[in-house]
RNA sequence: CGCGGGGUAGAGCAGUCUGGUAGCUCGUCAGGCUCAUAACCUGAAGGUCGUUGGUUCAAAUCCUUCCCCCGCAA
């Protein structure tokens, strides 16, 4: 059994689940050489420059900060090995990780990945998983590889999503599973009994980044169809439809009987009653207040 | 200087263009009616109309300072 200061640690992520899973090796004293994160970027109102959840955690923590514009140029290749980690965390960095660089560090570079691997491979999993209505999602790590997450599988663990209200809270779940399970993963490296298994590329299904187009709802599918599509967007990046002319994001909505009172709207099948909405330029609002104000209501 | 919407009672909105007693739907409270309700009836409370200064006999409304919230886009 190592000590934990034989096994520096380098993170890479992103978002908030990144942020969890940095949050946890942090807090079990592992000692962390170096944290990757996207470099902030002009966005927003105004364009402002923002930094990553993670580049804030970092910065507030003292940990030494890197934030290139991509990992292919040998000097940003050289400083990362400088930083002598003996494993890479990663947990939805955003950026690809070159084939060197993933044999820089002595245990390679580890992945958190939202789903059920080879399920949703790439980079919606978690809403891939909502909008298709799948039964179960989880968390998987992973020994990275050239290809986009088809690594050797370290551990996996499944969650239902029977009563996963949206992506946010699923995003939030899987965030404290892979938290553990990365904790565990650096615990097995240290007494050295990490065992890894081939990944089937049977069932691999791919989810690429979410375009906008599939964000707005058609209001002739059915009404679980829509249901699916608005919890795998809700509450960002929102699906949309028009009402009264405005594109109004629906943040909540449930499948009803066709004579259900309240804001219903008839999809080509079923009846889906929407819970709450957030028209442009207001703030979330649910369906009552919503119609408290507006006695007519037009949506397509 | 990316584009745009907004701040009026606890909530959602109208009123602003064209200045003249602060409105609507709901909620809250009290009373009434009913076997009964997310029902109905009656009544009440609750606003310095985001902030600063100005114009005017008179400003939610016109001009001005600042603050805050949000949608798009990236």
């Amino acid at each position: 059994m190592k000590l934990k200061t034989e096994l520096p640690v380098i993170f890479m992520g992103t978002t908030e689940l990144s942020l969890k899973i940095l949050q946890a090796i942090y807090l079990e004293n592992f000692p962390i050489v170096g944290v990757y994160t996207r470099a902030p970027k002009p966005a927003g109102r105004g364009h402002k420059l923002q930094q990553t959840v993670v580049h804030q955690f970092a910065e507030n923590h003292g940990l030494p900060l890197f934030t290139p514009k991509t990992l292919r140029n040998p000097e940003e290749q050289e400083k990362l090995r400088q930083l002598g980690a003996a494993v890479v965390i990663v947990a939805a960095y955003g950026l690809i990780i070159p084939e060197n660089v993933l044999n820089i560090p002595q245990y390679g570079c580890i992945n958190v990945h939202a789903s059920l691997l080879p399920r949703w491979r790439g980079a919606s999993p978690i809403q891939a998983a909502l909008l298709h209505g799948d039964e179960y999602s989880g968390v998987t790590i992973m020994q990275m590889d050239p290809g986009i997450d088809t690594g050797d599988i370290i551990d996996m663990q499944p969650i239902p999503l029977a009563d996963i209200v949206n992506a946010e809270m699923l995003t939030d779940k899987l965030g404290d599973i892979g938290a553990n399970m990365i904790v565990s993963t650096l615990y097995k490296l240290l007494e050295g009994n990490l065992e890894r298994r081939k990944q089937p590329d049977e069932g691999a299904t791919y989810a690429g980044k979410i375009s906008n187009q599939e964000l707005q709802i058609d209001w002739s599918k059915s009404a679980h169809e829509i249901w699916c599509k608005i919890r795998a967007f809700s509450p960002t990046p929102g699906a949309w439809c028009y009402i009264n002319g405005q594109r109004t994001k629906i943040l909540e909505a449930q499948v009803v009987p066709a004579c259900s009172n309240g804001l219903a709207v008839k999809c080509g099948d079923g009846t889906l009653q929407i819970i709450s909405l957030q028209p442009p330029g207001k703030k979330a609002m649910s369906a009552s207040a919503f119609l408290n104000g507006h006695p007519k209501i037009e949506i397509c």
